[in-house]
DNA sequence: GACCAGGCACATC
DNA sequence: GATGTGCATGGT
């Protein structure tokens, strides 16, 4: 299984290069974006991200201090936007509560740990924890995300109906925990999801096209 | 006009 | 535990 994760690894990288994720110029930026982007294309949470610069807003005070109201007309493009005013803020809450407001002091939590809380704000599901923890915080966690899952699934390296967690168990036990391999590795799957593993099958130019199955049933539920 | 996008919470069975 | 639905804009 190492072998067959490398290999993808290396086909993908080979055949797009680095990917250079996650764009954003401080650690917050990232975990707003990782928030605005629930369910909504990258392109339009640029748009939110860059209101909330223009009214110099993209900071843990500077949301948190915004009312609602504003909050939500600021990231519009973002699509959803009233739930994620609502979920920005209890998230800089949660930040104030726990770590004074400071990323500097979140940091230091373990990721294990700092993935639980992640988990128990409202808001913050496993992909968007995990995108906090490794793009945001550098934590070497795998993010999981429906692009992994569907490539995966359709060249037979798991079941369709393997869970968020095994999925990720499935990378973080053969592969070393690192961040930077992590990292591009999520951002090559997105990548090759979004060109040819799409919902209708187009894979004609993809990457993986030959490479070894015989891992068939990981996360078949028993 | 339908469908999708770097999901999640909640209701219901 | 699985499945369905609301959220809502903007691009294709």
């Amino acid at each position: 299984m190492r072998r067959l994760l490398i290999d993808i690894y290396e086909r993908l990288y080979r055949a797009y290069g680095p990917r250079h994720w996650w764009p954003g110029e401080t650690p917050f930026e990232v975990m707003v974006g990782a928030i605005l982007t629930q369910n909504t294309s990258w392109i339009n949470v640029e748009k939110a991200i860059r209101r909330l610069k223009e009214e110099r807003r993209l900071t843990v005070t500077g949301i948190h201090q915004l009312k609602k109201s504003k909050l939500a007309s600021l990231i519009r493009s973002s699509g959803t936007y009233r739930i994620k005013a609502d979920r920005l803020r209890v998230f800089t809450t949660f930040l104030f509560e726990t770590y004074g407001g400071k990323i500097s002091r979140m940091k230091k939590d373990p990721a294990r740990a700092l993935r639980d809380r992640l988990l128990g704000v409202k808001g913050i599901g496993p992909e968007t924890a995990d995108s906090i923890l490794l793009y945001a915080l550098g934590k070497p966690v795998f993010v999981v995300d429906a692009y992994t899952r569907r490539i995966l699934s359709r060249h037979g390296i798991i079941s369709e109906k393997a869970s968020y967690e095994e999925v990720q168990q499935l990378f973080m036990d053969h592969l070393p925990a690192d961040e930077r391999l992590f990292n591009e590795y999520h951002a090559l799957l997105v990548y090759l999801g979004k060109r040819v593993c799409q919902k209708t099958p187009k894979c004609d130019i993809c990457p993986l096209e030959s490479i070894g199955h015989g891992a068939e049933g990981i996360g078949k539920r028993a």
